[in-house]
RNA sequence: UGCGCCGUGGAGCAGCGGCUAGCUCGCCAGGCUCAUAACCUGGAGGUCGUAGGUUCGAUUCCUACCGGCGCAACCA
């Protein structure tokens, strides 16, 4: 069993046969803000990303460009990192699956599996096709007019060999009662229903090898064969920790907390993953978390489409974090895409948001705040520790909001989190500027004033700390631009509770004349 | 075909048995001037896809239908 106190948390590791898009961005993001609050609720966190490397795809797009899969496979693994990086995504670990302690794993673990007597070896023959890497039954060849429906300029193959196969039907039984066990084992509750009546429906045996590649992992038992995709990729999350190599790591560490993946293949993480641990005689994972897609908006015909490379809308995320910034590109992902379900994009909903909330919103707040410190008092406070700087927030359930806030965090629901925020936090600051109005006050009352900007600088804290996971940077921005006493690094969502107590506090933003410049500067005319 | 999801003011979403159906953008009218022409208040705009049913009462539960989408073993 592992410390309650850990949170261990995966991604889906990504074919590096392109470079990721803004979907698989979402992915990350989400994944990261689940890591950066689990952290912030006192958990040692270990967060894992990955690339999925050993697939003929992989070895093909290096050949296009004239390079062995390996150099080809480590330039994708720093592109794909260089990325993440910019997006501030906060994983602890990255594993390729060609490294050492992949295959060292794998190879212990298809033998595990073997040993268990759920590996056999069956002859299969039919048309394969090389971009699926798959066999195609006979009705879909036929549809397709002879061809694969997905790669109709590529030739299939007729392909005679024996495989070995891995017996996932005889895990449907045991992994129903594992569902009905375990009913947070498959979020969120839709795609749960969709697994149970597939497995329901009862599972097919899946093959788990290929013959005659060299690139891929070599079966223990038979070195003539690799380990196929799923078999070998899945392996990742606890090859990654340990599993057989460092036992006492991946004893720490396993099973892990949640699997965060996209919707279409949660199968696989929900029923083949699942089998395959059961009979290695491994624990299963908490949870899975299937989140949705974002889609494309055309921004001509309005309608929404799936990004591909054949109709040329990909959004590359790189894009909108030189155009605009990464903290925008979270908080766009993160507050108009529920997690669990579907989302969109298009850059005219992009600027909307971005200038609403951000420069008008959350940006101007700060600006006004800070440039009031500033012109009233020199940047000094004083004495405030001897107010109860809480009037800001007089009409709101305080506890009752932070405890829904953590909720909804814990449970990947952040488009509601941030709409919470918003409305009700920062709503409320802005609304107590107003009814206050220190800008007049200032002209009778410097006392009251400082009372009021006290206030102001209390609530700044706290917004920082609810918009840390989400929003690192600017967080770290706004916290930093007072001298609170405790570490930014320490902080969390408990510490919105009660008020900051500092005896004289600082203004330590960079100020140009007098002003801050500004966080986010409005997009368009 | 099977399974699943969705259909709420012009756009994007929340609400999921019961106070005058909320929020963001846009629009209109005021207020304010500390602030990134930002902020605050108020207003116009919805038969909550259609037709039935359950109920004292349904946007919220059930059934059918219409429309959109997704998955169905390897497209994040």
């Amino acid at each position: 069993m592992s410390d309650p106190t850990r949170f261990y948390i995966t991604t889906a590791i990504d074919y590096p046969n392109s470079r990721p898009h803004i979907g698989t961005a979402f992915e990350k993001i989400g994944a990261d803000v689940q890591a950066r609050f689990q952290r912030m609720e006192g958990r040692a966190v270990h967060f894992l990303m990955g690339n999925d490397e050993n697939t003929i795809k992989v070895s093909q797009a290096a050949a296009r460009l004239g390079l062995e899969p390996r150099p080809y496979v480590n330039d994708m693994a720093r592109q794909f990192q260089e990325v993440w990086k910019a997006l501030g995504v906060s994983n602890d670990d990255f594993i390729q699956t060609s490294e050492e302690r992949h295959h060292v794993g794998c190879r212990k673990f298809i033998q595990a599996v073997f040993d268990a007597g759920d590996i056999y070896k069956k002859g299969y023959k039919g048309r394969y096709c090389d971009g699926c890497e798959a066999f195609k039954t006979d009705k879909e060849v036929e549809e397709a007019g002879g061809r694969c429906p997905d790669h109709p300029n590529l030739t299939l193959r007729w392909v005679e060999e024996e495989n070995y196969f891995f017996a996932q039907s005889k895990y449907a039984e045991r992994l129903l009662a594992h569902y009905e066990a375990n009913p947070d084992f498959i979020q969120p509750e839709s795609r749960r229903n969709e697994i149970v009546n597939y497995v329901k429906g009862g599972l097919h045996d899946v093959s788990i090898s290929r013959k005659g590649f060299t690139w891929g992992i070599k079966v223990p038992f038979d070195e003539e064969q690799t380990i196929y995709v799923w078999f070998d990729a899945l392996l990742n999350y606890i090859t990654a920790i340990g599993y057989g190599t460092d036992d006492e790591r991946f004893a720490q560490l396993w099973p892990a907390d949640v699997h965060v993946i996209g919707k279409d293949i949660t199968r696989f993480h929900c029923a083949l993953w699942p089998a395959m641990l059961m009979s290695a005689g491994v624990a299963l994972p908490r949870r899975v978390f299937g989140h949705g897609f974002v889609y494309r908006k055309n921004e001509e015909s309005g309608v929404l489409e799936k990004m591909s490379k054949t109709i040329g809308n990909i959004v590359e995320p790189m894009e909108i974090i030189q155009k605009f910034s990464a903290e925008a590109f979270r908080y766009y992902f993160m507050s108009q895409c529920p997690f669990g379900g579907d989302g969109e994009f298009s850059f005219e909903r992009f600027a909307e948001v971005y200038n609403a909330a951000f420069a008008d919103n959350l940006g101007n707040l700060y600006s006004r705040v800070l440039t009031m410190c500033a012109k009233y008092f020199e940047g000094r406070l004083e004495g405030a520790d001897a107010i109860d700087p809480t009037a800001w927030r007089a009409g709101l359930d305080w506890p009752a909001l932070v405890a829904e806030l953590r909720a909804q965090v814990g449970a990947f629901q952040y488009n509601l989190a941030l709409q919470r925020i918003w409305q009700d936090v920062l709503g409320s600051v802005n609304g107590y500027i107003t009814s206050m109005a220190p800008f007049k006050l200032i002209k009778t009352d410097p006392d009251a004033t400082r009372t009021v900007l006290i206030n102001l600088a209390e609530a700044l804290r706290v917004v920082a700390i609810l918009i840390k996971p989400f929003l690192p940077t600017t967080a770290e921005t706004f916290y930093r631009s007072f001298s609170y006493e405790k570490a930014w690094e320490g902080v969390c969502y408990e510490d919105t509770l009660s008020p900051a107590r500092t005896s004289t506090l600082i203004l330590t933003a960079e100020l140009v004349g007098g002003k801050p410049v500004p966080l986010f500067p409005k997009i368009g005319a």
